[in-house]
DNA sequence: TAGTGGTCTAGACCACAGA
DNA sequence: CTGTGGTCTAGACCACTAA
């Protein structure tokens, strides 16, 4: 694999060339050639290496490298970064949805959903609004819990299993609620990540986080 | 794998328990531990287990989904959603670097730097503004590259290796450049991605984009 | 120190998709 | 059609690290 990201990185191998296939690369590299597949499927992971049956192994013509996002609960989050956690629970109720609540799980326009709204807080500080809806209709013992103590966002992770999920990430002026909830003036940018998550062909909630001002997502690649 | 994912997904085996081993797996699910190895690998990969030597392989006790965002090229991005792409060069110069930047670089305040700002259009409606310097201290032949034609994006991609990057991703309020740029009002929230590329020890560039209002940057998990 | 995952080998058959 | 990657097997040694 070394080798491989050697002649990548000093072009010897140029962007849009194609590679030796597997069994040649084996023999001029001396290893078996499970060695090489796992090598160069690793580096297609990653975005380095384009692969297709036939067609044969590219080096990407645009290295487009894939970021990868851990999706943590908010309080292992804060927890991570050496802050003590806080969690208020704002509203829980059962209420009519909007359209585009209901449109996502697939249900009749204002059809009664659970809509819990919740404050995370790191050292006291505010950090994020989670502003939740819940398919309370494919959960039937969910209207008996309490998110008091234990965030929707905690309790969801445990009881329910998923199988995938929609993430948005985008940007949003602060209402006039957000801002007083997030201490900071009205119209501030916040950053938002928007999640949905699906149970097979069901959504089981959405999810809208709104951070604090200033807040930012970190990662590498 | 499908075996091991079904067990977690209806809870055979409960977050936080550990599985059997790869020797134990290979046994009961008749099949050779590369197979085993292999696909516990990648379940970790994506978050669902946590696999360390001696301590075993344990079911993530909270699922920490890992959401992988491709970074393609702007145009690539643009085009891929059907639209056509515009490019404009807005300004190029060699200039002293703000300290943020000149510090990022390890380099003396004040240092002269290129400087280059753009702006990227789909179909004709402004995308994102790209606001890039480049540490023209370790590419002598940079100066003599004009970025009128061919974006800096394009460019370095094509002309740098680069090893690894830091990016971050948040909200800014729309100076009233950046929104006359993209055709909003000032204060507007914007999206952000802030994005560094180093070739070893060394950082090769730095640049922030800034997305039209609205924009969203979407995956799944 | 011992148990676990990490990795490698040599050989094999298969599925897919490009020529 | 046929070359390519995808995947599997049985066996082996190794590196790490928790007990």
């Amino acid at each position: 694999m070394a080798e491989v990201e050697r002649r990548i990185y000093t072009r010897e191998w140029q962007p849009g060339q194609s590679i030796p296939n597997e069994a040649d690369l084996a023999i001029e590299l001396g290893c078996a050639r499970v060695t090489v597949n796992r090598a160069l499927r690793t580096l297609a992971e990653v975005g380095l290496l384009d692969r297709r049956r036939k067609a044969g192994t590219r080096v990407a013509l645009h290295p487009v490298r894939k970021a990868t996002l851990s999706i943590p609960l908010i309080r292992s989050e804060i927890e991570a970064s050496g802050k003590s956690y806080g969690y208020h629970l704002l509203s829980q109720q059962t209420e009519p949805a909007p359209a585009p609540v209901t449109q996502k799980f697939a249900l009749a326009n204002n059809t009664q959903l659970l809509h819990v709204v919740a404050l995370h807080e790191a050292d006291g500080d505010p950090f994020v609004i989670e502003d939740r809806w819940i398919n309370s209709s494919i959960m039937p013992h969910l209207v008996d819990v309490s998110f008091a103590e234990l965030s929707a966002n905690e309790w969801l992770l445990q009881n329910t299993p998923f199988t995938h999920g929609d993430i948005d990430f985008g940007a949003k002026n602060a209402s006039q609620r957000e801002a007083e909830l997030l201490a900071t003036e009205p119209d501030k940018a916040l950053f938002v990540i928007s999640r949905t998550t699906w149970d097979q062909t069901t959504a089981v909630t959405m999810v809208e986080l709104v951070f604090h001002a200033g807040h930012r997502k970190h990662t590498r690649l």
